[in-house]
DNA sequence: GAAGTTAGTTAACTCTACTAACAATCAAAG
DNA sequence: CTTTGATTGTTAGTAGAGTTAACTAACTTC
């Protein structure tokens, strides 16, 4: 029979804090300390937290106990006095299952180390017998043999599995709405938790993107991520944090009008949308149509300037108003690097008032067929691990 | 000698916790329950906040002792057991200092307590003998002598002062830029501190304003405040956190250009900024060219459509990426509601994408004479108290 | 008046991080 | 080669924060 006032571990209704929970928090500041300066000795560590030697030798002893970090012997620093013993997170002996959604053609997912780098690749092509997509319980059938194959192919210990996923994600782990997938309510964090018992996370594609540049890709803590594949979707920080939004729909810019002129007509039925210029399909028609005309060198580009500069105009409010420093685009670079970045990052500039020559910076994402793979990946890590 | 290891009172540089961290953070929670929910016993307080009767006891005692709370006598309640004492926070006895540099005619500054309620108020025109607005160091002159003269009103013990200004404010309470003040670098929390010996809190006009909407306006988790006046400005809140932004500058929308028509010219030497739509000089500017007309009834009517229209079109793509659910519109009431206000509601949903029949709402703030009064007000309150 | 209920306090325990002191191990000076 | 000093990591004991268990106080209901 269960307490009265039962909170388990850690696991409270208020947002009173106990010790434990600032013990959590310091172990939590250990890892994330080793994951991004390295291997270093207690005694480093200790002068970087601000904690004494002996409090940070109990908390790695607890985390060795836990297998989350690993003695690699002593440090060869030549120096007086006795000899560190560097300590560094358990870089070799636990892993991750990152697992995208948002594929045209395939449902991929990987196992990754803690530096997300990818060990082992899955891919499952998305569809039936037919030809046509699955949608709604194939595929989430599918999604669980996919992922219980992988987790087969991890050669450590898992702390749990990342997804991104098209389509709108409570903050709970159910996808409300995802017509790509023909999902609607589908508890996804549930049924992988359930089928694999591992801890679970599940976000949108771009969300999990933003998490990966952020994490990895050299992003800050003001930064917009554009993911442009068959639709155009954004992940945003602010301030260090992910932006949920009121109904957990943050980042939902494909289909904001954009400009006021009229626009071409969007799958979504109204026109103006910015997918109508920025999204794979409309760049591809476009180019083709470019190619076919009389001067396709010069209706190239001024397809690329067009859809840039449409781009930047959605983005110049938002860039204003939340004062970001980078934008990244993730997608094929074939389209999106070069004339189409310039005509963004020109744009931008001339539509913000600023001082800095360079109030923010537009640049590619590296990777873009792994970054959410590498996202989900941050998720499970900052998660479980407090890391990232 | 002080020791190497100094910490003084929680001033650590890592970011470690400490148990007193957590005890400041419960003290924190009990204030602000207090505050948020009302008078209550200490053990509604311990069902509320998930702690123990016996260690709300403490704190309760604790901040007892602080003035921060008081014991307002038995709860009138009929039920069994022994009566419960009731406690609130001490709203009598404790005042706030809010100061508004934002106004176009005068400096204002009011004594204010705990729920936000100005008790005192104080103007000063700006401006000097030859009816030019003061700048530069005679502004921040005129600024310590007001704010000396208010807290020699307050009937209670001061918690702080709290600052709106126009401009851009650095996280540390630097004005970086003010031209409508003339300041550049002023740091004014500094100044004030040093002033007063009161802690002190800076912020733009727009972001105080926010924070005064989110806390005692009924505003959300995840909106927009734009504040209409000489120019426009506005601040944000995502997901509970006011946005600061990377160069301290959130917030800036009056320049960024909207739409892809021309546009007219604006004071920065662009066109087709927000303000040549939105400003109140804009605005009165094309109301007397409309009233002066053929046809003034309907001239006004499409000014104000199309005020509220451009609005919209820079707020689409904002509201769309940070899934917002309010967007508060703070100005002079006869130009900002009715038909303007329409305008913007029916537009922004016109560009959005939504499933929700009310993603996002339009309205009005409440009191924007004194919304940045209350505002920075808020700001001392979240700071010292952990309230709001 | 007895029984049951609720509020608030006291006492003893656990957990966390701290200070003080010490053992181990190296480089450099004499 | 020894001494000195520096640095790491551990052990022992202390202070703070929150917990459980048990108690007193004060009320309603039967």
């Amino acid at each position: 029979m269960p307490s009265v006032r039962d909170r388990g571990h850690s696991k409270r209704t208020g947002a009173a804090t106990l010790p434990s929970d600032g013990r959590a928090n310091n172990l939590s500041l250990v890892r994330r300390t080793l994951h991004a300066d390295g291997a270093m000795s207690r005694a480093e560590l200790s002068r970087t937290l601000g904690l004494t030697r002996v409090t940070v030798s109990d908390l790695v002893s607890d985390l060795l106990d836990r297998g989350h970090v690993v003695e690699l012997g002593q440090s060869g620093e030549v120096r007086p006095g006795k000899p560190a013993i560097l300590v560094d997170i358990n870089r070799q002996g636990l892993q991750v299952i990152g697992v995208d959604l948002s594929g045209e053609t395939a449902l991929r997912a990987a196992v990754l180390d803690l530096d997300g780098n990818i060990l082992e690749r899955l891919e499952r092509p998305v569809g039936n017998a037919t030809g046509q997509a699955a949608t709604g319980q194939a595929v989430v059938e599918q999604v669980l043999e996919l992922v219980a194959e992988t987790a087969a192919r991890a050669t450590a210990p898992l702390l749990g599995i990342g997804v991104g996923t098209p389509g709108i994600v409570s903050g709970d782990g159910v996808v409300l709405t995802a017509p790509n997938l023909g999902w609607s309510e589908v508890p996804v964090r549930e049924l992988l938790e359930q089928h694999t018992g591992l801890p679970t996370l599940v976000s949108n594609d771009a969300d999990a993107a933003v998490h990966a540049d952020h994490t990895f890709g050299g992003g800050c803590d003001d930064e917009i991520l554009i993911k442009i594949g068959r639709g155009v979707g954004s992940g945003v920080i602010v301030g260090g944090r992910r932006a949920r939004g009121a109904h957990s729909a943050a980042g939902e810019i494909g289909h904001v009008t954009v400009g006021t002129d009229p626009g071409t007509l969007c799958v979504c039925g109204r026109t103006g949308c910015l997918e109508t210029w920025m999204s794979v399909p409309s760049l591809e028609r476009a180019l083709a149509v470019a190619a076919a005309g009389d001067d396709p060198k010069a209706a190239t580009a001024v397809v690329y300037q067009e859809a840039g500069e449409r781009l930047a105009i959605a983005l110049a409010p938002v860039v204003g108003v939340l004062d970001l420093a980078e934008v990244v685009l993730s997608g094929p670079r074939h389209l999106l690097g070069g004339p189409l970045l310039d005509a963004v990052q020109r744009t931008l500039l001339a539509r913000l008032l600023h001082q800095d020559p360079q109030p923010v910076t537009v640049r590619l994402a590296e990777d873009p067929q792994d970054i959410v793979l590498r996202g989900a990946a941050v998720m499970v890590l900052w998660n479980q691990l407090g890391v990232a």
